[in-house]
Order: C-alpha cells, then structure tokens, then sequence
DNA sequence: TTGTAAGCGTTATCAA
DNA sequence: TTGATAACGCTTACAA
C-alpha cells in the first residue's frame, strides 16, 4: 500500500508537505497541492487511518453500546445515528450487551482500548448503577446516553418523554370505558421504565382511581411474563394493560386469545413493526428511535454537553384498545 | 492513559520487558512478569490497541458490510457472527449500504482505510458485478460473503440452500391443491434470488406444469411492488404465490385481504418474525441469520480460504398455504 | 532473561 | 511555502 513517504519522493518533496497537501492545510502553494494530488490518484493513495489516529491521538470511531441490535428499536437508533456520524466523517463500532452487566463493561473496555472518539449507549438492564460507565471511560471520552439513561452521569442524555407517553396511553384506555387497568411495567432500575410507571399511575389519580401494586406487574418486558402477568392481571379483575413494552403486551394478548377475553383493552410500548401487523392490531405508544438515534450522534458531534434531549412519543391508536374488542385465536 | 513506558520505568526495566510480560512472551523471568502485571493493575493500564496495531500491521477489528442493519435477517447475522468474532478477540464494525453500489464503494473503503483483519459482506442490490469489492479490498484483507454472494469473487460463500428451498416451497403449495403458482421474485443480478426462481421453476415442472414468464414478477421485494404484483397476477388467474421475500409477500396479502379472496396460497421467504404474528399467520420460508452469522465469522478466522458453505432452509407451514384460506380485513 | 534500537505511517512544531 | 526532526505507543530483531 502506497504511503505518503512515496509520494513525497516519487515528487522530490518531503513527507511532511504531502501530508499538508492532503489533510488541507493552507500552507501549502496550489501548483504542490495539484501535484500531489494527482501523484495520490495515480498510486491509488489512502490514508492510513491507523496511523493517523494514533499520532493525532484520537480516532475517528464512535462506539454505539445496545443491550441488543436485533431489536427493532435498538437497530432504528444505530441507523440514525449512523446516517448522521457517517456524514460528520465518522465510523460506528456496534456492541451488544446482552443486556448483561459484565458483557457491558467488556463492550466499554474494548471501545476505550480503541480510544474511539466517543460513545453513544443505552445500558443493559442488568447494570444497576452507571458508575462503571464513567470509570472505565474516564474524561477523554465523552459520553451520550439514549433511551435508558442514568441521569447522574455527565454528558447528554436522549430520552423519550415516557411519563407523558404512559400518562396519555393509559388515559386513552380510561377514555375507552375501561376501568380497572393494570401495567406491566419493567425494571425499576431503569429510569425510563420508572418514569413509564409514575405516568401510568398519574392518569389514574386523575380519573380518581388509586394505583396498587396488586395490578402493577414489575420486570415484565418479554413475552412469557407478560402472558403470565396477564393471567394474574385478569384473576385480579382488570380490564386493560397499559405495557410498559410491546414484547410483553404481546404475551398479554397469548393470554387473552387463549381465553376468547372480551372487552380487556392492551397499549403496548415501542411500536415494534409487528404491532401494526397482527390482528387485531395492538395499539402501542411509539417511540422514535431513528430520531433519537439522529439526536445522539448530534449531540455527541456538539460536544455531548451535560444536558437531556427530550423526543417526544407518540400514541397509535389500533385495534387492542377499542373498548367492543373480542380476542380470538 | 498509563503507557508501557511509565510502567518501565516505575519498575527499573525497558519497555521491551514489559511489552513482552503482558503480551504472554515465554522470554520474560516469573517474577519479572508478575511485578508488571502488579503495576499494571495499580496503573490501571489498558494497551493502546491502535498503537499496536500499526506497529503489527493488522487489526481486531473485522468489518461486516450489511444492506440495512435493520432488517431482522441482518441483525441475526450480525448477531451470530458478532458472538463467534468477540470470541476470539475480534471487534466488529457494522457498515449499510442501504442497497446502494455507492455507498456500498465507501463503506468498503473505510475498512480498508482502517485496515480491519477482514470483511464479512452481503451485497447490495445496487451492486451488480462484485469486481468493485476485490479491487478495494486488495489482496491484504480476507473476504467472506454470506448470503448474496458473487460466486466468482475468491474467499468464503455462504449461502442458504435456496434452489432446494424454493423447490420445497413451491412443492408444498402444489400439495396443498394450488395450480396456477406464479412467483414474486427478486432481482436476478443476486445469485440467491435467481436460484429461488429456478427452485420454483422445477418444482413447476416436476409437476408437468409449464413455468411462465407471465407470472414471475421480478425486481419484487418491497411490501408496494408485492401489491401491485398481486393484482397482476390474480388477473393472470394465479391461485397462489411464492414469494422470494416476507415484505413482498405482505404486499401481497395486503391485496387478497382488499378483495377478501379465497382459496389462494402465499408463502413467503425469510421468516421474519411478523411472519407468524399475523393472522392468518404466513407460511415462510426460514432462512437461518444467526448460523449463517457463525459460519461466516468462523470461516473469516479459519481464514476464508475459497469455498461455498450451505446453510439449510426450513419451511415453516403456517395459515397463508392452506387451500382453504379466505382473506378479510 | 533483558536491553538496544529501529520503525509502523502520520502529523506537529519549529526553523529556514 | 517547505523542510527537518521528533514523536504518538507499541513490537520485534538483534545483541548482550
């Protein structure tokens, strides 16, 4: 592969000149720069990005940290933001957690080792504090979190506006004529689960209903709990869920088909595709994650300054949440 | 950061001894390793791996170059192949090409700027000769394609058994009392799609019916142009369909459902997992993204010497193949 | 078993 | 505007 000390000799120049030459730098006389541009050309130059990192110090690769790219959600932000660092010049590093606490740290030690230019995450559910994070980051990398986020780390954080999100979703089902409404929420160790459940409650104290814990079904995000979650839910006499996650709502309604359940509404959360897809078809509080992901990588481009980035939810109505639904299988 | 160096000379030796302690050299003394393995710990020191890897001329770094990384089969690829690769030591980085040659040309080029350990690719519908992707890559950087592979290209192919596959799907809806089986087809410059049109081709024959041209529609692999194709075809007086895609295979549906026919037979290719979510659920054509993810990253490592590997299909018969379906809204 | 010295390819600083 | 020189942090012949 050609390098530059070529190039500079094939021209009875320095190093140095054709590295000015080519990183545009104007100190440099424009006849110099046309020669070695075209020297470039004709040997089929590239840069050698490695060792231009290593002597700037800094590399041009950005690590997005995902508890799973498979997900829908997860693989919508990596697009985003993908689409933005890409343009900005920069390379993304994908690595899954498996939602695992020490595969996390594993990701985050890999990616400073590579000293990429910064990292954009959303932690695993099993890590329960963001210390790590920070630790094995240090100063030198800055930090951007989405979706799940600990707000004490420094560094911007994306979120949705969950409280709201929950609030609307589950007065979307009070307005329907339901009555006794359950959650499946998730883990409460995560901030945007939490806030999902404090908006769930909310709605239902202003429609002059008292929460309790005996129809809030916590750590229930995939399907197998959430069609236990429902079993439960409809022993306990609920009429609708609001789901904290679309996985789980999707379990509700096994349940439901299972039992030909009449008049029991579900709003899941994500808006995964399938959601539009089944019949009949779940009602689901949308996120937006090619936005968050968009956001992400701009704001880490800004600086990633202290801050939260607030991307609004959005409420699609279907099938799930009609007050007159019959579930069959 | 801590250096070697550091390290060095807080223990009164050379780099050299120390470079050769972490890096498990047979030619350091017990003790000499075990202080620096102390001191290292105390510094928390963490090797540069881009410094090392310039000076070894190599990287962990392996680039997989995917069409959309949301799309469910690529994430599962990815998935699989990113187990197998962290593995063994090796970081990946995800590239799109949004089915674009161009973007395709780039993303190659990154890599090859980065000088990662190898590529594991399935290429764009954009791309219609893979002369562009030996030429970036050079003779330096090991090529594994998976997928939609170019057969002439050197390396490592993998590839689901879709000749037999088609065949076997074709088969099964003829079995099911269908007669006039007309197909969505891909686009013919990716080998994976020409050979599905030739299993169903066969599969036609087999039976003494004679493919035809009217009713193979090409270059049909989104949810709008499976639409459209199914008008055309239920005025060709088709009765069933197999369709080289899941999302054409939806557009599809999306037209049988508008007119509330029966009696007609879809089966579709990929299995997405909306695939069994809908009702009636489609009958799909599995391919298998996490094992094709595996086999490809382990032929990357075993050092994707030329070859073809075939990763079975498995049909999974659902509701959208039965003779006796009628589609409603 | 350890040290010496050179170099991977680039860029930054300084001097000319 | 260009050149000389050093350095980024690590690895590896070769020598001791």
């Amino acid at each position: 592969m050609t390098t530059i000390t070529e190039i500079a000799a094939a021209l009875g120049v320095t190093p140095s000149t054709v590295s000015r030459a080519l990183s545009g730098s104007p100190r440099v006389k424009e006849a110099t720069r046309k020669a070695v541009e075209q020297k470039a050309a004709e040997f089929g130059y590239e840069r050698n990005v490695v060792a231009s990192n290593l002597r700037r110090g800094r590399s041009d690769i950005v690590g997005i940290v995902v508890p799973r790219i498979h997900r829908e959600f997860f693989s919508n932000v990596i697009g985003g933001a993908e689409a933005v660092l890409n343009e900005a010049g920069y390379n993304v590093l994908i690595c899954q957690t498996h939602e695992r606490y020490e595969d996390e740290v594993k990701a985050l030690q890999t990616l400073r080792n590579n000293r990429v230019a910064g990292v954009l995450m959303s932690h695993a559910i099993g890590s329960s504090d963001g210390s790590h994070i920070t630790s094995i980051l240090g100063q030198n990398i800055p930090l951007v979190q989405f979706d799940r986020v600990f707000s004490k780390l420094p560094g911007t954080k994306i979120v949705s506006n969950n409280f709201e999100g929950a609030y609307q979703a589950t007065r979307h089902l009070l307005q329907q004529g339901f009555r006794r409404i359950g959650t499946l929420a998730g883990y409460m160790n995560s901030e945007a689960y939490a806030q999902r459940l404090e908006g769930y409650r909310k709605a239902l104290k202003d429609s002059g209903l008292e929460p309790s814990a005996q129809i809030e079904f916590l750590d229930t995000i995939v399907r197998e709990t959430g069609y236990d979650a429902c079993k439960k839910a409809l022993a306990a006499g609920c009429d609708a869920l609001y789901s904290a996650g679309d996985f789980s709502a999707l379990g509700a309604i096994d349940a439901l088909k299972e039992q030909s359940i009449s008049h029991f509404g579900i709003v899941g959360t994500a808006n995964e595709s399938f959601t539009a897809l089944m019949s009949p078809a779940m009602s689901s509080l949308a996120l937006n994650p090619y936005e968050m992901g968009c956001q992400a990588a701009q704001a880490f481009i800004d600086g990633a300054q202290d801050g939260e980035k607030v991307v609004p939810m959005e409420l699609k109505i279907r099938e799930s949440s009609n007050f007159n639904i019959t579930w069959q299988k």
